[in-house]
DNA sequence: ACTCATGATGTAGACAATCTACGTCATATG
DNA sequence: CATATGACGTAGATTGTCTACATCATGAGT
């Protein structure tokens, strides 16, 4: 079913900055990575495991974070990352580009009058 | 040349919701939508041809924005498009997706402390 | 024992929007 | 009469997200 889904589609140019940032907190597994944005977002930024683990892997293969495997007491492995060096470069060149989008588009909304 | 050109990209998801927005100031063409959008920005937004004509015929095409061949007196001819009822409904909701989404990255990005 | 929820990772394929790079036609300018 | 500019447009590549599926382990319920 579910033809006529609501299309989040939301994200869109936006989630290599959310992880990037999260990870300036420390290193994190995928699910966690996604957990804490979706929880400081309250809900509104919800990330399908279809895109978070293709967006990891790119950060990777792009030198902007870095993994280690992980196995707990348990034998519950996750892989952990961490931001590299060019990552928290990556960042700010990001946050930039978000700032200048936004500032942009309100300037579209509601023009100087 | 230009392998490693800087990549615009910026707009992706924002396109429909600006010209929505700048038809409310009544009718206009193409071109002077993309100008209007680029001035209003300071040069911030600028909207490639193959950008701008693909996103009007799909707006016509679910029937937010209509459209009207004109030709002036010199034998120029241009298509004007206007805002329709389901349009201006559109860019309601279409502004309050991304207001959801500006306070969501905020959000992110500078978390309550 | 068996099932089911949940935490964790992942892939395949569909889909959508933008960009680059073309191309047309008419008018205006030098 | 060539070139710039204004206006419209398309084709194809690229990219990122989504839906839907799959695996494997643990823990809880019955």
């Amino acid at each position: 079913m579910t033809p006529a889904s609501p299309r989040n589609q939301l994200l869109y140019g936006t989630l290599d900055l959310l992880i990037l940032r999260t990870l300036v907190y420390g290193p994190a597994h995928g699910h966690a990575i996604a957990g804490h944005i979706q929880r400081v977002s309250e809900d509104a930024l919800r990330i399908e495991t279809g895109s978070l683990y293709p967006a990891l892997h790119r950060l990777e293969a792009r030198g902007w974070i870095a993994a280690k495997w992980k196995t707990s007491d348990k034998g519950k492995r996750a892989r952990y990352y961490r931001l590299t060096r060019t990552g928290r470069r990556q960042l700010v060149v990001e946050q930039s580009r978000w700032q200048q989008l936004s500032v942009a588009v309100t300037r579209v909304l509601r023009p100087a009058d």
